[in-house]
DNA sequence: TGTTAGCACTCACTAGCATCGAGTGCTAAT
DNA sequence: ATTAGCACTCGATGCTAGTGAGTGCTAACA
């Protein structure tokens, strides 16, 4: 059997129905939708040929049509076609100039589910290849040292450290001196014991604080590589959603979303998206990760230059209006990288 | 009508009772919690007495009772006066060394949700007198400055500026020890007019770079006394009390707790608590936060000197393990401040 | 041959009703 | 003062009949 225009017609209608009200859609309703151009019985005509073609489900014998995984995909995947390069009426996102990237992905994700009223999710830059840019050690207290670490792409970390070994203000500028110049411009996985054995040499008598201080600078490191930060927002939405708030799903949709490290699934896809937006939709049964089988998941990956790179995510009923979060999601990357960039100038 | 050691002894066993099942519970029930000293009858006239006294409630004429927020009062309050001296086998909290106090504060949060299994709430540490510590000016990039300002308590924030005036290095050595004298040991409220155009003029051809240094520090220090962190964890426990987890209330508490502007009156006491402790006890309507009417909230105060303090809070059914959260709370109070007093060290 | 009107049928949902039983309050006996 | 016994209450449970939205099928029609 063939997916004609009119079977098209009426699959959309289907969907854009279902979407609004969440209820299965019959024939009448339909009829009704394309202006009687069709009776409902014509309609129920295309319909038993539908769900026999696996685009739509019956919940159960008496009820109207539900859009099932392969209707939703078919639907994406249609409105992935029809670019929306109608540039979008680009709503204002106000990303302000802010120090910590951190706040900016918290507010973002707010800003995501409050404008879509679905879940949103959004994962903090992995740095892959971390390079040392700078160091800076000084003197909070007597016996405390501040070390502040800047990586490539501007991350900034702080240490507070306790030293045994007391430094005068020239030997910490020697310090200074001495730590920069030897690991500037290296990645974790190079400073190897050459190098700190050249240091400790260097720094003569106070090798021990070389000691500490590289210590510190490579659990800054790890600490940023391995530690994936992703922040949710809008969980809350879901209950907006009938489909999905009983009681059951509720509750493990929303652990799901709590527990960072079950989401991470949704954040490691390397992977390019269709159409290389970058952009992945998962409906249903697509998604990997369990709690989400009753929904669909769209996630975009961002990219802020120097391997810098995220996820954003939006989590919401299989009825989500695809359109909209899709044409959201690619204008918000836009956005966010340009922003980055004016940032970086 | 008294409270006499009888009725005591039942209402603490009805309390008991329904905290582990969350159903109303019988003279029966009870009857037999006591060994059979008393009859069903006789705990039946006695809890007439208890429901006159506004102790306990009977949800509808032929069920058990369950215990009024009076009840629950009168349980908490005896709980207080017998003082667990018994030093409860205190648990290992592991509070490591990390640099950043916010990241103490989310996983205290998280463990506290796991270890009570209700919901937890932390608000960051607010500083009331934020005096200025430090200044470091550092070069990042070619027009890029980076600017650490340490505060009173090791808070320590970074910020970047793009700079037009390039300064030498030599230039920005002066700098730092010009900012370093005029503003070390300040309040914002101290840096006034007065202390500006001092610096000003001592900066000479660079006090653009001054005004800028300036705008970014108070910055930090405005948006650090505002912006008022909380963090929550383990919402989704509710879920494990039938009583909190129908649709309309687990949607309404979950709600409140991902909007933290809702949870400031939860944190904003300053008052001591009963017994000085820093503990509150909110049961039931007690509550300041309307979605949790429901609820019975814990709150205690935490302070780490120099006037650095805030609130952990506990959101559970109202048939929450009191017991078990205030000692949780008191000897997590000892240990938070006992361990940063260490790093303090 | 594609479309449509009509009709019998299905089945989730609801209201109404009887039943059940945990739990109560009261009374009378101990 | 305590307790055994009993009638009573009322939410919960289960059953039945009725309702209506929606279907599938058939036959008529353009």
């Amino acid at each position: 059997m063939e997916l004609d225009e009119r079977k098209i017609t009426i699959l959309k209608a289907i969907i854009k129905n279902y979407m609004d009200t969440g209820e299965p859609v019959g024939s009448r309703t339909i009829s009704k939708y394309v202006d009687n151009k069709w009776s409902s019985a014509t309609i129920r005509n295309e319909m038993s040929d539908l769900e026999e073609m696996g685009y739509i489900i019956q919940p159960h014998t008496s009820a109207g049509r539900i859009p099932s995984d392969k209707g939703y995909r078919f639907y994406v995947d249609q409105i992935t076609l029809e670019k929306d390069n109608e540039a979008a009426g680009v709503q204002e996102l106000m990303i302000q100039r802010i120090d910590r990237l951190e706040s900016v992905l918290k507010r973002l994700a707010k800003l995501l589910a409050n404008d879509t009223n679905y879940a949103a999710l959004i994962s903090g830059p992995r740095y892959h290849e971390n390079k040392l840019k700078f160091i800076q050690l000084s003197r909070v207290d007597e016996d405390k040292l501040l070390i502040v670490t800047v990586l490539e792409g501007n991350l900034i970390k702080n240490t507070i450290v306790h030293v045994k070994d007391i430094l005068s203000d020239d030997e910490l500028l020697n310090m200074n001196i001495l730590l920069n110049s030897n690991l500037n411009g290296l990645t974790i996985g190079e400073i190897n014991l050459d190098v700190i054995s050249r240091m400790k040499q260097q720094a003569g008598s106070h090798a021990g604080v070389v000691d500490l201080v590289l210590e510190q600078v490579a659990e800054v490191i790890r600490a940023d590589s391995e530690e994936l930060q992703i922040y949710t927002s809008g969980a809350t939405n879901i209950f907006k959603y009938p489909e999905l708030s009983d009681n059951q799903k509720a509750s493990e949709l929303l652990q799901t979303l709590e527990h960072t490290e079950l989401l991470k699934e949704l954040v490691d896809t390397d992977d390019g998206g269709e159409n290389g937006t970058g952009i992945q939709v998962y409906i249903g049964e697509e998604s990997p990760v369990q709690a989400m089988r009753d929904c669909s998941v769209v996630t975009a990956n961002y990219e802020l230059g120097e391997g810098i790179r995220g996820t954003i995510g939006i989590i919401g009923p299989k009825r989500m209006d695809y359109e909209k979060v899709l044409k959201t999601l690619r204008t918000l990357m836009v956005q966010l990288e340009t922003a980055f960039k004016k940032e970086e100038r």
